[in-house]
DNA sequence: ACCGATAACTTTACCGGTTAAGTAAACAAA
DNA sequence: TTTGTTTACTTAACCGGTAAAGTTATCGGT
């Protein structure tokens, strides 16, 4: 590693001191206009580059926020990434990604090493097993805006960035009860996190409301991932008798469930439907396409950004805020008796 | 932001010197046994958290990766970036990752503010439209290790990490006629890049030493993504004469071809066959799911990372590298003469 | 002709660490 | 008893910037 040209270089140079290099490269006005161009143009030919983390140290702030997602390679994160990575980017912050792999302890040592470089601020979407909540004790008593996002937790005085889980699949599972269905299964999640929570008491308020039951076995709690859909839906299976729809708490899930019943011979969409909350950019290429509730990501990575830039900004006055974003359910070749 | 506690502070209460603090907590031998212990409890309690700028700005080195990709939400670098987060992570590195959106001028944007990060060492796959080479001219002055990975840039003195596009597509391709096709497409991407470049060249050698000949305007440019494959197949289709299989350059491009198909009504795989270079997760629930040239994502990322570490922690040793990694065909609905 | 203001710099101090170069006391060897 | 080493710290210097507080020379006003 080669030294840089450092602002002394130019000083050095040029027979002017370091801080009027500094302030000339930052068009500072006790600067006269000459000494400016001059200084721009042999910074310029020196090939100066400034050294941001020497910058971040005595200015103490980063103009970069930390950002913590439980994996990677799924379409929701990886979409929602992009849009907070472009919104960010118009708005001249930088972004340090972590990734939890939905293990708490990576999550709460990233919190920490995120802090440790100071960021400016923390947008964050929980594990599903996060349940200490300590490390956000540490980021609160740090003063360093926090916005929760997607993944959340409650009532630990964050702002959160979420889907309109409940009302969303309320309304999506009030649709196709009115379609005709009536005997509903949901793969639940966990129910402990705000998506697995709230999802659930949307689908269970709708069957509520259109007065029907749905026996208590019907309700199976598990991960939000492909392999819980498949067993979920093993679970299901092997009580004989079979829902007519599944609604599953993710896409991911659905998959699963898809894979299971292709594996013992259950027709979807003709023996079986399913409904999903959230899609993917390839599930009009799935046979058959499933019937989704269609979130909106790129807003709410978006919204996230602008929340903790606002929060940045607005140290003090910034109040707590609960963002929640409508959803849309879009039909597919599943429930066609819509 | 509340002031952070700092070595000082742990010095004042315990009445040492800065430095011995700094030392203590680095389990430095100048340091007794006794004091270490007094030191580690106090900061502790205290909640000190090292301040990793001022570190990073004394040290001279940052256990920091710069990442920079053309974009997120596609499998291929979804799953690339996993891999590459995973063992930094192992590793203890922190990854800076940054996303060009297929934009040369971002991408030397971003490189430049990684620079100016002092980031230990680079990984960069380029984008589509990346010609000029004068930031990597940058990179090499400064003397910050730099690791192609995937989209690479050749002959410029930078290690690269790659499919082995040629061979892998010679094989597949070769496979492909042996089961009894004859009349083959390719939609090419963009053949200025070498994953365009070297698989057509790998498709182009098949075809030739079995003795089939292929029409030029059956070897269609364009890009990687879906929309490019929908484009080179309707730039066939209204040719009239379709050839039996088409070799598409990505799997967002067969995509593109599958939708087009669909469209103006030709049975795949019954009409018209797909082959693609690098699947998705997605693929066995696509109709048909696609046959197509598998590769080692994991690996590339693990790769990557495990080669610039190398080159940081060995700077002057350190040769240019060039790794390849094999790839492998996987059948799947498509080409089903198999 | 004198005074205060302004323009254009410079000097000093500081951000929070690390590294290198002291220093005093204790202990061992000659 | 003197000298040489260790042990366990401390002081000084530095990393490359930024912010605050000087310092001159010039200029307009009275």
């Amino acid at each position: 590693m080669k030294k840089a040209v450092t602002l002394q270089d130019i000083a050095n140079k040029l027979n002017l001191s370091k801080v009027s290099i500094s302030k000339a490269l930052r068009d500072h006005p006790d600067i006269s206009a000459v000494t400016k161009q001059l200084v721009q143009n042999t910074a310029q030919s020196m090939g100066y580059m400034p050294n941001i983390i020497a910058r971040n140290l005595s200015s103490k702030k980063s103009d970069t926020i930390g950002l913590v997602v439980p994996k990677i390679a799924h379409h929701f994160f990886a979409s929602a990434i992009e849009a907070i990575y472009q919104t960010a980017y118009k708005n001249n912050y930088e972004i340090i990604m972590t990734v939890s792999q939905e293990d708490a302890e990576h999550e709460a040592r990233h919190i920490q090493t995120l802090l440790s470089m100071h960021v400016d601020g923390l947008i964050v979407s929980v594990t599903e097993q996060t349940t200490d909540k300590s490390v956000f004790e540490i980021v609160r008593r740090r003063g360093t805006p926090l916005v929760f996002f997607d993944r959340v937790i409650e009532n630990i005085g964050f702002s959160t960035v979420t889907n309109d889980d409940e009302k969303g699949t309320y309304q999506a599972i009030k649709k196709i009860i009115d379609t005709g269905y009536t005997k509903l299964a949901h793969l639940a999640g966990y129910c402990h996190t705000n998506i697995g929570y709230n999802r659930r008491k949307g689908f269970e308020s709708a069957v509520k409301d259109c007065k029907l039951k749905v026996p208590t076995e019907w309700i199976i709690e598990g991960g939000f991932g492909e392999e819980d859909g498949y067993n979920g839906f093993m679970n299901l299976y092997k009580r004989k008798t079979l829902p007519e729809v599944i609604f599953a708490v993710t896409y991911p899930v659905a998959l699963g469930i898809q894979l299971a019943a292709q594996e013992v011979g259950v027709k979807i969409p003709d023996q079986l439907e399913i409904i999903s909350f959230g899609g993917s950019i390839y599930n009009r290429f799935s046979s058959p396409a499933i019937t989704y509730i269609s979130q909106p990501i790129h807003e709410l990575g978006a919204k996230a950004i602008e929340l903790i830039i606002e929060e940045i900004k607005n140290p003090d006055a910034a109040v707590e805020q609960h963002v929640t974003l409508p959803t849309e359910l879009i039909f597919c070749e599943t429930c066609k008796k819509r």
